[in-house]
DNA sequence: GCGCAATTTTGCAGCGAGTGCAAGAATTGT
DNA sequence: ACAATTCTTGCACTCGCTGCAAAATTGCGC
């Protein structure tokens, strides 16, 4: 996926996008969420503030570098996972794969865990709010589980249920709870797993 | 409370918020939530634009008619529950609570509803991504399992996970799903209950 | 009632996020 | 090398939201 299409335009935007990335976490690395304008990323990026928005749709996208969650693309995530594995299982997979995507640089991926777990403003464009993600997942594992969504809330809620634990974990850390992020999102998954009661 | 300090000051600003929030409600239900500006719905109200921010802390707030989630007000609700209910039990019915405040005259609050359940725009504000009630709840429920709730995740994902369910069953009717919200909140916390497995 | 203090409202000026548009620059295939 | 496509840029603009200081309103002691 990273080498196909070498032309010279699909190049640069790979840089171009890349660019901003680094740009936007190097700032908020170094002043915090709030105080980076799009501006001041797009300028270090060395490109215009308006091309930053043609990357992404917004500032918390272009921190995240974000690509715009492709239904194929979680599909093809979810048929990676064994079918006989307990859908919370796989969603966890999969919740996890989007929160520190493999195809990065160590390094980058590094600074990009970093930020997510010290900036409170990223919790909700990454996992939850994220309405989107929770539409296409909520088909996918409706699918697998045999159910239709618009009948049963079931499988939105087991998404929901999922992307709220993790985002609940992140949060955890922020107000500078115990446990690395692993160890919290185990206990968590476990509840949701065996039930609260 | 609403009896109290009537004097001339008190009661105008009670009005003015409620026509804050009346005249948010009117426009978002005519013509969409992202349609109406903080400018018309200040005008309908008969205020300045400024003074909508002097009430609201933003434009989700006023048409929810929030009222910022005072700590003392969450603990009276959950005191108000019996010790011995399940605390799953307890937070859907704070989160209830919440949904459609029972101050409010039936009208508006099935005006309220209407909203709610018809513009997504809303539900992130409501109970997703309230980073401050979630906080407040932890803090509360953690007290209630007699954990610390920086040692443990466990009150945070039961209270994030609670918070989750209801926003994914408005959700639900959102996309045109079967059941009333009754219905598929009682779905949502059995499976909370019992666990997703 | 009267006048002073406290509080609220308002206008204004301004910032930052985000968008639509049209002109200009770069890249592509031929 | 030329034309078609695509990307970038600048510009003007809307909207949400904030700080500030002046003006209006209310509360209170007299």
């Amino acid at each position: 996926m990273s080498d196909e299409d070498c032309g010279l335009r699909e190049r640069k935007k790979r840089e171009t996008r890349l660019a901003l990335h680094r740009a936007a976490l190097d700032l908020v690395e170094e002043s915090g969420f709030d105080a980076v304008t799009t501006d001041q990323i797009a300028a270090r990026a060395g490109v215009s503030s308006r091309t930053l928005f043609n990357y992404f749709p917004n500032k918390e996208s272009a921190v995240l570098g974000a690509t715009p969650a492709d239904p194929d693309e979680m599909r093809a995530l979810l048929d990676a996972r064994p079918a006989s594995e307990p859908i919370l299982r796989s969603l966890r997979a999969i919740v996890e794969t989007r929160l520190s995507p493999t195809t990065y640089d160590p390094q980058l991926r590094a600074q990009r865990r970093r930020v997510i777990l010290s900036e409170s403003s990223l919790g909700p464009a990454l996992v939850g709010n994220n309405i989107r993600v929770e539409n296409i997942l909520t088909e996918l594992v409706a699918e697998r589980l045999g159910l239709d969504p618009a009948e049963s809330v079931r499988p939105r809620v087991t998404v929901a249920s999922a992307l709220a634990a993790v985002r609940a974990c992140i949060e955890h850390q922020h107000t500078g709870g115990r446990g690395t992020v692993e160890e919290t999102v185990d206990e968590a998954f476990a509840l949701l797993e065996h039930g609260f009661a």
